[in-house]
DNA sequence: CTCAGTACCTGGTTGC
DNA sequence: TGCAACCAGGTACTGA
């Protein structure tokens, strides 16, 4: 489901309901989720007691900052996070609960199970995967021209994969990807090794800019994504080309199409994108 | 090292 | 209507 601004959304979202919140018990019906510990059992003893003080975001993984220990989660195509009632019925596919000693609990809930919990101690979260290969987050300074332009040299893939790469820029997804390029006036197959200065420039603020403005309107929801507080997101009535096959492009009227990309499916005018 | 292909899962949609 | 094939906001692992 989520990318980058879907995952700022439920960060800021689920804060104003987890905030010092303190667990008291964790249970864990799917264990595949939790990645580190490898135990499941482990990891629930580990977070007992732990209290949540805040938290922080990396390109599309969430940090639950506690006492001790950080709580690093990504919630890759479905998952999604609500706080409940401990009273109220367990749906089909929640996989792990944070009991918490107020009587409500916090809820991982996730369709296709493909998403990944790990816990460290406090601070070491960035010294170790999944983190520690992040590049930085679009909006970073460190994401400069220079970085960028370097990066695309280095590598004869398709623009579009290296978008996707998250150890180049981290938060970019499908959806956004498709979009920039688009905005960017860059069809994705272009192999990035032979973008110009200035071509690598539009991609970059055009990623960018796309991604602040679907943080403000607080994500796209295509098919289930929802914030912690059950809303649905308002970008995706933003979106120029993805899911927009078979219509006309708002710039030239062409239509647009759809095509696979580095396996992906992949939404482009072909008039405007060369 | 880089890269394409595949695996991980479930459910909605499409096409015969 | 039934059912198989294909598709989905993602990433880790494999082997060439």
């Amino acid at each position: 489901m989520p990318e980058l601004p879907e995952v700022e959304t439920v960060r800021q979202t689920l804060l104003q309901l987890v905030r010092n919140k303190t667990i008291e018990r964790v249970s864990v019906h799917w264990g595949n989720i939790i990645k580190r510990p490898q135990d499941p059992n482990e990891f629930k003893r580990l977070l007992e007691g732990q209290t949540i003080l805040d938290i922080e975001r990396k390109g599309k993984f969430m940090i639950f900052n506690m006492n001790d220990l950080s709580l690093v989660s990504h919630l890759r195509m479905e998952g999604k996070f609500g706080v409940f009632d401990a009273s109220e019925e367990k749906p089909k596919h929640t996989h792990v609960i944070f009991h918490f000693d107020d009587g409500t609990d916090l809820r991982y809930d996730d369709v296709r199970k493909f998403g990944t919990m790990h816990v460290f101690e406090k601070g070491e979260e960035l010294k170790e995967k999944p983190l520690k290969q992040l590049g930085p987050d679009p909006f970073e300074d460190a994401f400069s021209l220079e970085y960028f332009h370097e990066k695309l040299q280095r590598t004869s893939r398709n623009i579009k994969s290296v978008l996707l790469d998250q150890a180049v820029v981290a938060g970019l997804g499908n959806i956004y990807v498709d979009e920039a390029l688009f905005k960017a006036r860059v069809h994705p197959e272009r192999l990035a090794n032979t973008l110009t200065k200035d071509e690598a420039e539009r991609v970059r603020t055009a990623s960018v800019d796309i991604i602040n403005e679907a943080i403000r309107q607080g994500g796209s929801t295509i098919r289930s994504y929802i914030n912690s507080q059950g809303q649905i997101g308002m970008f995706q009535q933003q979106l120029k080309v993805y899911g927009k096959e078979n219509t006309g492009c708002p710039q030239c009227g062409t239509e647009i199409t759809k095509l696979k990309v580095g396996g992906r499916g992949t939404h482009i005018c072909p008039q405007c994108q060369s």
